[in-house]
DNA sequence: GCTTGACTTAAACCATACTTCAACAATTAT
DNA sequence: ATAATTGTTGAAGTATGGTTTAAGTCAAGC
């Protein structure tokens, strides 16, 4: 599959996906007459890539994700202490959210003429 | 309160909350003798403008919400739908945030080679 | 043989969110 | 009283993150 195709069913720019390999997001493509021939497996990974960053993650973490997590390094437990710390911090951003929620849904209901009189309001912490 | 304690208080530097003011994020503080002066309607704000940043809300959406929240506006329907779309955001991403939790969990317990043998997996889709 | 798509590198761009500066004024501590 | 601290302004600068573009070349297919 070439870039286009791949660009185009992934919903991303080709530009951006030579600036994820130009960077080492993703794997060296292999060419075909110069041309970047895309298998399966890039193709996941660039799937994973934007379902992690529409998650919130930056590149910068999702390098990690991909660059230790499979191989040696995934031997000692760094690895897992990384995910664990992660998966914190996932539920930490839902909780935010969740709290979130429950305020905009406060306002929703509610008649109240300021934010503050909102927020000191009962239901909204 | 003055500028000092409130950011002190409320653990964000001082010139943040110039800032704030300058962009128009919460209303112009009262000034004794040139020196800006909280009250705990401004303080509210603040804290909630914390809160919804935390939650992953953008200044400008932060602005929204705030600007058409209270007030006249309150009396048309823009201001429900806006919050039913924030609130159906809200959700989207907290979905978005349980499948990279599941995601994670998943490369925690697992023994895959590559990402990809990963993400073709029975628990991830 | 020309349009279309892809290639390269470097630089440019855009957005967001602050932060710093200079120069001066008011408050508070000694 | 005077020194140290804290505050004021507007404008400009910085940091980070994530692309996007420009300029020039190359190869493939109609």
């Amino acid at each position: 599959m070439k870039i286009g195709a791949v660009a185009e069913a992934l919903g991303m720019p080709s530009s951006t996906i030579r600036y994820y390999e130009r960077v080492g997001l993703i794997e060296p493509i292999g060419r075909v007459a110069g041309r970047r021939e895309f298998d399966e497996q890039s193709i996941l990974t660039l799937r994973f890539l934007k379902l992690a960053q529409s998650a919130g993650f930056a590149l910068s973490e999702i390098r990690q994700l991909l660059n230790i997590g499979f191989g040696e390094e995934r031997q000692n437990n760094d690895w897992l202490v990384f995910l664990q710390n992660k998966r914190i911090a996932v539920k930490a951003q839902m909780e935010d959210l969740r709290h979130m929620d429950e305020m905009l849904k406060k306002f929703e209901g509610c008649n109240c003429a300021t934010l503050s009189e909102c927020m000191s309001g009962s239901s909204v912490k």
